[in-house]
DNA sequence: TATATTTAAGACAAAGATGTCTTAATTAAC
DNA sequence: GTTAATTAAGACATCTTTGTCTTAAATATA
C-alpha cells in the first residue's frame, strides 16, 4: 500500500476542490456526496489540510473550504505529508528506524534511488496540472461501477 | 507506508536467511533473535512464504527455514506479494478499485510510469545480489542504537 | 521408543486505522 | 436577534494489523 486510505481520500477530496472556481467554498457535504466519502471522516481530513495551511475553511451558510492558494502551488506531497507524515518519502525500505547513507541497509543504494523518482511526481505535480483541461479524459475521482 | 510492517519484517528475515549456507536450515530463533522481532509473529509470516513456495520448513531438533531455490532466483517482488499481495504493483495511486488505461484517474499517466520504476526494482533484485559480499558494508539489518 | 526441539496453527489481546454519532462553535440570511 | 447551515471537536464503534500465548504436529537424537 503507498498511500494510506486516508491519503486516498484527502487526495480525491482536493482534486474535487480544485475543480471549483477559486474564489467560492465548497461544502464538504458535497464533496463527500460527490465522491462517495464518509461525511464526518472526509471533515477530519481535511481540517488537517486547513491546519496545513493548504485549505481555509468556513462555517456557516456558504461555508466550506476552498484552497488556500493557487492550484499550482500546491502539490501532491504536501497533502499527503500533511496527513500521513514525510515517511513514503523519507524512510527505510525495509523499515529500519533511520535511512542514512552512513548507515544503509542492503537495498538503501536502489531504493533511494526510485524513492526519489517517487518524490519528484509528489512535488512536481500540483493540482492545477491535475485539473487542467487536457486532463479532461481523465476526471475520475470515484469507483466504477 | 510504501510496505507493511510485515513486509519489512519478512524482507529482513528473508535476507538473514539467505546470508546462510544453502543446505542448511536456520532456525526462526535465531532469525528473530538476531533481528530482534516477534518471534511467534515471524513464524507466521515465514509460514506464509513457505506456502507460496519461497522458503522450505522442517520441523523438529536442526529444524528451521531455508530457501527453496538458489537466492538469484528469489526477488523483493515475489516475497512482498506473498506478505501483503500485489496491490503496490498494480494498484490505482488515489485508491480507486480499478487502474486502467480505459478509465484513468488524473494521476494515472504519471503514476503508471513510476509505478513501473517501482516494480523493476522489486522484481530486478534479487536476495542474491543482496547478500553478496561487495555488499558487505551494506549488511544492516536491524535498527540503529 | 522417549525426549527434546522445532515449526504449524489457532485463540486471543493490543494497537492503530477507519468510520459513525453527538454536541459545540461559527456565520450567513432573514 | 433568530434561525438554519456548516465546520470543529470529541466520544465511541468497528475493522485491520500487529503482537502474544497455548497447544498440536513433526522430527532428530539418544
Ligand atoms: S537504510 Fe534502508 S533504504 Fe535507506
Ligand atoms: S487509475 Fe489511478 S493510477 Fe491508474
Amino acid at each position: 500500500m503507498v498511500l494510506s486510505k486516508s491519503s486516498h481520500y484527502a487526495l480525491r477530496a482536493a482534486l474535487y476542490i480544485a475543480r471549483h472556481p477559486e474564489s467560492g467554498y465548497v461544502s464538504i457535504k458535497e464533496i463527500t456526496r460527490e465522491l462517495d466519502l464518509s461525511f464526518h471522516f472526509t471533515t477530519k481530513l481535511l481540517q488537517r489540510l486547513t491546519q496545513a495551511r493548504l485549505l481555509l475553511s468556513c462555517q456557516g451558510p456558504k461555508g466550506g473550504v476552498r484552497l488556500a492558494r493557487p492550484p499550482k502551488n500546491i502539490n501532491l506531497r504536501q497533502i499527503v505529508e500533511a496527513i500521513e507524515g514525510p515517511e513514503l518519502f523519507t524512510g527505510c525500505l525495509l523499515g529500519l528506524n533511520q535511512c542514512s547513507d552512513d548507515h544503509p541497509c542492503p537495498v538503501h543504494r536502489s531504493w533511494t534511488g526510485v524513492r526519489q523518482r517517487v518524490t519528484n511526481l509528489f512535488e512536481k505535480t500540483t493540482l492545477a496540472q491535475l485539473v487542467e483541461p487536457s486532463h479532461k479524459n481523465k476526471l475520475r475521482l470515484t469507483n466504477l461501477e
